[in-house]
Formats: structure tokens, C-alpha cells, sequence
DNA sequence: ATAATATTCCATCAAAAGATGGAATGTTTT
DNA sequence: AAAACATTCCATCTTTTGATGGAATATTAT
């Protein structure tokens, strides 16, 4: 069985496609209640009954958006996992750093997205709890933060979880950040990979 | 003149002050969007016409919410720099993140509301922006990452943000996070401190 | 070409949401 | 006590919003 998202991932043009990519953009800056189904219709430039006749409901479109950007930031993780396997955990992280700092800030509403779906109370989404916890545990392990998958302190997650909020803050922070910074885009961008270096690399590597 | 805020502040019984109080933990909760005035009327147990006498429009009373919450902060980071003056860099952090987490642990809607309010698109707070600049910049001069106030580099402020952002996400994922680090409330509290010192600390204390 | 299927839009509905006027009630001032 | 003022709620209005039925159009299969 082949479902909508797969169905727009397969082909980029389609207006399933095209639905999503303004809907994932509209609700990475708005948020759901913020957005509309109208609003996203007219992004697109079509009638509200053809984006319910491709996706159904809102709340079945804003979940297959969330679900798409899960995917995404997972593909993320795997392709870090690779280039650092067997490396050093200072190298681990400048490379995590380099490549999650790139993608998030050429897809600020992913960051967003994930913000929006991890701190609101409107959290239906048990699934991508259960998958965040596993990466998590998976990450803790392969940072050499704990010994095996039986036994990984809540300290050792919270550690992996330190990490992963830094970069996600300055990505969706941006417009704000930089205007306190006072830099342009190119210049923020450098900024924030120094400074999450100048943070996290100390803790993890000290004696 | 003196503002419906600093009236609901100075008799803390009083039906704005419920008013307010409703509507903080509301939108801390859920957003501006995410909120009706009639979830607020419902909360306090009022009309929303009582509640639109008393604060105007939702938009006023979001932002009073917000102004609210700023000064509140605002507060506590004067507190943080009468505890920690003259002190070292290490006693300050600890210090910081104590006071903070403390502060948002006892009002996790007040992170979510800075949250918000800095990462949503909808920002008309240009004049928190600015107090807040002045906030960073301060501390970053506080912190010795900067000689004077007329130089202080984007690199400083941007440390002086990462610390910040450590501490308000985990207190705004507290839901998520503790379901991903299986801890009760006061265990997750611990770990939270411990991890944010764990990071923190070495950064700004190596040679 | 024709039938079957898929896609799109127009018109429309019902519910939700922001907002207000004005009557009723309570409180303070004179 | 009476007048002036403040507070509260009920009824109601308008706009927005999510959603759908059905006709029109395009696409694909036979």
C-alpha cells in the first residue's frame, strides 16, 4: 500500500507535491492554527476542495507534513552516521554540527516544525516520540556516551538532547538572532557553527 | 498613566489579574492562534465581553501577556547579576542556570511564550527585540566575553544566546524530554541542571 | 471514439471565533 | 438615599474557517 506522502515524493511536480511543499512552508512559519487550509490554497494558487481532495483533512495534511520532515532530518542523522563511523567524538561532532547547521538553515521550516510539534501541548504524535527516543538512545551509544542499548542514563540522553537543541535554536531563531547579531545571512551562519563548536566540542572532549 | 498590566499586578485577585493569568498559561500552551476568548472566558469562568472589557482585543492581551513575561525575565536576570557580581566565569554559570531553571521549571509557560515569540514569523515585538539586544550585550560585557560596550563582537553575543536557548528548551520540551529520559519531574529537573552545567561550564572555563 | 477514471473548481453549508450594544447588577461617591 | 460609575452577562452580529456535493474538465484505459 503506497500512501499520499510516498506518492508526492515520488513525483516532485505532481500537486500533491506541491501542496505539501507550501503547506510544510506555511506551517513551519505559522504553526497549524496558524495557518489555514485557504491560505495554503492560495500559495499554491488552486481551490481548498482540490487540497482536500489530494490530502484530505487539515489536521491529515499538517501530519504528513510533520511526517515528511521526520523522515528527512532521519535521512540526515543516517548520512552523518556514515561519514563520522569510527571517528573521533571531537571530529563526530564538528562533522554533525557542519552538516545538521547546512541542512537546517537550507530548510528553516523543518526546524521549525519540529520546535512547533516537540514543545506545543498539541502532540498527537506518540509515533515520532517513540522514534526520537530510539535515535536518541542510538546516538548516546555511538557518542560513547553509554556502554550498550540496555543501559543509557537519562544523563547520557539528556546530553544527546543538549546537542540536538542547540543547533535547532539558532536555525529557527534566526530572523530574530541575527538582528540582534547584526549580521547578514553568510556571516550568521558562521557565527553559529563557531559558536556550537566553541560550546559543545570543550564538554565532550575534556580529560 | 498607568497600564492595565501594572493594575493586574498590583491586586493579584483581581478579575484582569485572573484574566491575565488564564490567558498566560493558555498561551503559553498553545499559541497565540491556538487560543479562543472563549478558552480564556471559559478558564476564568467569566463572558468573553468581561474579559474584552478588561483587555481590549485578543491581540492586546496576548501582548500584555508577553510584556508580562519580559519583565518577569527581565527580573530575574537582575536578580542573577546582584547573586553572581564580581564572581568568577564558572560560579556565574552555575549560578544562572540554577536561578533560571528554578524560575522556568515553576513557569514552564513563560519559555514556551519566549519561544513564541521569538521563533514564530509573527513577531510585532520589535521593541522586546531591542531590549533584548541590550540584554545580551550586557551580559556578554558581564561575562568578560567583550571589553566595552561599543565592542562587543557577533561571536560573544551569539555565546551568550547558546547559553540561553540551553536552558529554555529544556524547560519548554520538558513533556517530550521526560517521556524520551523516563525520569519524574524532579529527577528530570536534576538531570537538566547537571547536563546544562556539563555543557556549559567547560566552554567558558578552558585555558 | 467511447467509457471509465481522475482532477479541478464553484457554490454552499455549518460551526467557530472575534467582537459589541445594552440591560442588569454591584460598588463607590456625594 | 440618590447619583455616578464600574462590572458582568446575555443576545446577537459579522467574518472566518473547515469541509463537502456536484458539475465541469481533463486524463487514461479499452
Amino acid at each position: 500500500m503506497i500512501t499520499p506522502l510516498e506518492k508526492a515524493r515520488q513525483n516532485p511536480g505532481s500537486m500533491k507535491a506541491r501542496i505539501l511543499n507550501s503547506a510544510r512552508r506555511l506551517f513551519g512559519d505559522y504553526g497549524f492554527h496558524g495557518v489555514t487550509t485557504r491560505m495554503v490554497a492560495k500559495d499554491v494558487g488552486i481551490d481548498i476542495s482540490t487540497l482536500h481532495y489530494h490530502w484530505g483533512d487539515k489536521q491529515n495534511l499538517y501530519e504528513s507534513v510533520v511526517a515528511d520532515v521526520n523522515d528527512e532530518i532521519c535521512e540526515k542523522l543516517i548520512e552523518i552516521e556514515k561519514k563520522v563511523h569510527g571517528k573521533s567524538l571531537r571530529v563526530r561532532l564538528e562533522v554533525a554540527i557542519e552538516v545538521m547547521a547546512d541542512y537546517l538553515f537550507d530548510n528553516p521550516e523543518a526546524s521549525n516544525l519540529i520546535l512547533f510539534s516537540y514543545f506545543g501541548k498539541t502532540r498527537p504524535d506518540s509515533i515520532m516520540d517513540s522514534k526520537m527516543s530510539e535515535y536518541v538512545t542510538n546516538i548516546a551509544i555511538a557518542m560513547g556516551l553509554a556502554p550498550d542499548k540496555m543501559d543509557v542514563s537519562p544523563q547520557a540522553n539528556a546530553r544527546v538532547l543538549a546537542v540536538w537543541n542547540s543547533v535547532i535554536n539558532f536555525t529557527s531563531g534566526e530572523n530574530l538572532f541575527r538582528s540582534i547579531l547584526d549580521v547578514d545571512r553568510k556571516q550568521y551562519i558562521e557565527v553559529v557553527k563557531e559558536t556550537l563548536r566553541f560550546i559543545l566540542i570543550p564538554a565532550f572532549t575534556k580529560e
